[in-house]
DNA sequence: TTTTGTTGATTGACGAGTCAATAAACTTGC
DNA sequence: GCAAGTTTATTGACTCGTCAATCAACAAAA
């Protein structure tokens, strides 16, 4: 029963399923038949849709990647002064919205996926480049020099903890995430 | 021409062949057949030695933990001092075994598998834990009751860093790694 | 009647694991 | 010393299942 305008809500809900089977079956052999299945249609559906199972991830993965974009703009909105703007950066990278325990996993997946597929590759370093040049941007004026340092642990830190909420069971914390990284910050702005 | 003893020999060939290719194809998408032609012989060889995939995966695994902790009980021996010897796990972590290109693409994939495989997470937890239980051993004396977080800091920033090395094209840079790995810990250690 | 949505059925490829068969190397009983 | 039997090494061919992708066909809007 053909309703128009269908396809922006399939593909959302393939993208969505796909985020939600990958996440929680913890790997990328997820067949597009399950993905379809779990968002209600054929797999003929999505294939319609999307042409291939790799288009399909890479639209989970720019999914992903914009909600986490849109946190951080969103808290970087409402913070004031460097030190605001930094951990507002930090604490969006532990939000709600990219810190549920499927969402870490199907992250984690997806790092795994980029070194297999180039335009993964490539909507990854967009991913570390905005938050390299965003925490630059507020690290500079603090840290002077140090600020290229900084950034790099600041953002392998996220990633490290990321990983280690994807491989622990039980739900994750992100309080207790955000705070460790937001310590770090805190120690490299005092010191030298 | 069946030399014998050639069992050990062809496992080892085999734990070898996978990691190289899990490192390298940077996927569990491998096949047996694969493999074992890399190794040098059919796949049925490989099934006989090792029953099934997944036991191949986790030999493979084990291989590169034990080679790791390898690393560290060495690089433990000829430390002084709580100081001296948590440097010396940090710098073991990054040593040349277990920071070759092909390796960590290997655990970034078990990570992975980790979040399938009982097996493979009871082996990583034996990792973390032993990793763990290591820096507290030296932090104590030294932070007291901010040990368990600052161990915890620095195993997130490791594993952090890992997968930053395994998506970074190109070699990636140990000495840096450990570099920055290390001033998080002095900095840890002189504040508070 | 053309466009948009939708699916069941099918194809074609590939891959894990099994099996039967072959052969060299050791063991044993004489 | 050696014939007969056993264990170990090894593979090509095969089975059985799975899965991405395609297609033909049907249904409802426009």
């Amino acid at each position: 029963m053909p309703k128009l305008g269908a396809e922006p809500i399939r593909r959302a809900a393939l993208v969505k399923a796909t985020i939600e089977m990958v996440g929680d079956s913890g790997s990328l052999d997820v067949t597009v038949a399950q993905i379809a299945r779990r968002a209600g249609m054929s797999s003929a559906l999505a294939h319609h849709y999307f042409g291939s199972k790799e288009q399909i991830f890479l639209a989970a993965m720019r999914s992903i990647l914009s909600i986490y974009a849109a946190e951080v703009r969103g808290a970087l909105a409402a913070a004031e002064g460097h030190r605001g703007r930094l951990r507002a950066i930090v604490r969006a990278s532990f939000g709600p919205g990219s810190f549920r325990r499927e969402a870490v996993g199907a992250w984690l997946n997806f790092y795994v996926l980029a070194q297999t597929s180039l335009e993964a590759r490539r909507l990854l370093a967009v991913y570390q480049g905005r938050l390299h040049s965003n925490l630059m941007h507020d690290l500079r004026p603090l840290v002077g020099p140090r600020a290229a340092g900084v950034a790099r642990g600041v953002g392998a830190l996220i990633d490290g903890v990321y990983i280690r909420a994807a491989l622990t069971p039980g739900n994750a914390d992100r309080r207790s995430a955000a705070v460790l990284v937001l310590e770090y910050l805190e120690r490299e702005m005092e010191g030298r």
